[in-house]
DNA sequence: GGCGGGCGCTAAGAACCCGTCAAGATCAGT
DNA sequence: ACTGATCTTGACGGGTTCTTAGCGCCCGCC
């Protein structure tokens, strides 16, 4: 359950987005001004902040910079000015993104959903890894395993692995392995492919004879099976 | 120096884009189509991508699907449509921040720099210190000590390491390095990276001849092994 | 049954890449 | 201007990877 700290000195826009944000199965905290909002956040921890500017007591560079101090907590910004400025400020001082009133709510929504998914994402190293029972290849890492011991891959073979594995599952004519790998001027060199995926069978492969991973598709190309 | 990738297939604004951003201290990239924005982000690593939506080739949803499946750099969208559907499409397709045209550069330089020290903040993972073993880097002070002594490191020394242990675990190609630490002209001369590589082993290895942090991987670059 | 195309497999020479050493060039601080 | 540190550049041996050739198998077709 993602929990959001909303800052707003209207009570309406409170009211209206406590509702909204509520409904879509967010857990809501509000804070009427930024003593406030810096006390519960620094209590609560939310996920994620939206920051009004325009606050009674502080200014929004205010709020941000003291947020910034000990948290990494994503703040989206809420104004009903248009100004650059005020965006530039705000950014540099911390903030995540910036929305400008009148805004929709699906656009909120999705910006929140944004700022979570990174937050949420890098936090975790931004997985880039597929996984094929005992095989795992990080596309991120340009690195394989197979039951958790690397296997070490050439140039050739990797590129050969990278392409099919991002088509995983879909069919990789050997024009495009050819092209991608060698250069358009390969595309008649069908053998190449052969000579490579043999060598990639040979490592990846628990029974190289019988591939489960490495599918030919006779005639027409490669395939990366899950 | 922050590496930015800008999409689009308005020669103009490609034009006026990387004037700005070059004099802002950008290096700056650019691709008028969504295939070869996909070919250059997958082989020079940008830091940050500025994504056109209505590409000719591909659609804006298309290409930020494409970059997530292996990539977490951060990308904005640009776009002349306000509407809010849009937005919400892109940001969940996984863009991090959606700005509409026309926009004000001082508000697409501050997203820029917003969206970048999300980036690298998050990488490190807020820790500036890494330890390998009797190794230990920190990021932050620019201090690398082994079994307890002060290893002293020159600019280029350091700028590799740096590198390196920022992206710890994963390779690094040898393109990114020499254009990171050399710049983009020294793309060739892969022999810096030996004799530094060499250079490097020789003060943090214990052994190295078979070294266990930095590690080559012939043909395609150079990993920093916890 | 013979034939040929596509595929799997192996192996060996060629081409390329890497690690190493060392000397010349360049730069910064005294 | 001198000195020490740092960066470039060249050469060489050793290892890895790429390319290419050859052989056997399976299957559809004549």
């Amino acid at each position: 359950m993602t929990r959001v700290l909303v800052v707003d000195d209207d009570p309406q826009i409170l009211r209206a987005l406590k509702i909204n944000l509520t409904a879509r199965g967010y857990t809501v905290l509000t804070a009427p001004d930024g003593t406030r909002a810096l006390h519960l956040a620094a209590r609560d921890h939310p996920d994620v902040i939206v920051l009004d500017l325009g606050l009674p007591d502080l200014t929004g560079t205010d709020v941000i910079t003291g947020l910034r101090g000990w948290s990494s907590t994503p703040i989206i910004v809420l104004s009903a000015r248009t100004d650059s400025a005020d965006k530039v400020e705000a950014l540099d001082a911390g903030a995540d993104d910036y929305v400008t009133k009148p805004f929709g709510m699906d656009e909120l929504l999705a910006r929140l959903r944004a700022a979570v998914r990174r937050a949420t994402t890098t936090l975790t190293g931004g997985e880039a890894v597929v996984q094929a029972e005992a095989l795992r290849v990080d596309l991120a890492a340009k690195c394989v395993t197979r039951d958790g011991a690397t296997v070490h891959l050439t140039p050739t073979e990797w590129g050969i692995l990278e392409l099919l594995v991002r088509h995983r599952g879909k069919l990789v004519s050997q024009r495009q392995l050819l092209t991608e790998v060698w250069g358009p001027h390969y595309q008649a060199q069908s053998h190449y492919l052969r000579v490579y995926l043999a060598q990639l069978r040979r490592k990846l492969e628990a029974d190289p004879a019988h591939p489960r991973h490495l599918i030919t598709e006779p005639g027409m190309g490669y395939r990366f099976q899950l």
